[in-house]
DNA sequence: CTTATTCATAACTATACGATTATGAATAAT
DNA sequence: ATTATTCATAATCGTATAGTTATGAATAAG
């Protein structure tokens, strides 16, 4: 369900493959013709790169009939969040510290 | 200053430089020696680590007699954070759009 | 039944990338 | 002055990856 953050970055790494997901995410669920069309590769690419999305679990994708249709999962970026999160709130508990450090120093 | 998010993600998409950045963000400032050890490679290949992390705006370097110090610019995660709300904001607002409807509906 | 469409997979190729060893430049130590 | 240390860069190599074309499987249409 919940990949690792490094699924996670690899996948979204690639420009054309952070792409599709932004379509997904903003249009929504789309088939793979009509992800590809706008794409500037060809279709095969594309349903590779489905592939690896859905691999990191930020994509899903549905059949119907001859056609796939794809939508993005969005909940899947929380790993994402939570290391930036982790990352950032550090910096922040140290400028905490700081600014306790010149409080005490005040008086 | 603040990198696009394509050079971020890519960035960040290599588990050691990951494990580079973490250890400046948790630890602080640190000379190549220091992060080499503990690295599992080469000092070469950490100094490109750190040469592609620097390119990023994702550590600053800081010179001092024969070594360099590198530590953690946390604030250059701010483009990652920024594109991961927009992803998700854009469902949150499907999902208020769904929650609309569905009072709407109960009226 | 035959043909067309939609997508995924296979086979292949070029390039990007991460690692190594070798080496050099700058500074510190003896 | 000589030697040692610290780091960055150059040259090289193997592998991963993103792209292509070819093809097949499944479904829809004629």
């Amino acid at each position: 369900m919940t990949a690792s953050p490094d699924l996670l970055f690899r996948a979204l790494a690639d420009p054309t493959r952070r792409g599709l997901f932004e379509r997904l995410c903003l249009d929504g669920e789309q088939t793979v013709a009509a992800l590809t069309s706008g794409a500037g590769i060809s279709q095969p690419a594309v349903s590779k790169h489905l592939g690896v999305l859905r691999q990191a679990g930020l994509v899903l994708d549905r059949h119907e009939g001859r056609q796939t249709h794809y939508s993005a999962q969005q909940r899947a970026l929380a790993p994402l969040v939570d290391w930036t999160g982790r990352m950032t709130r550090f910096w922040e508990a140290r400028f905490d510290d700081l600014e306790d450090l010149l409080k005490r120093m005040d008086q």
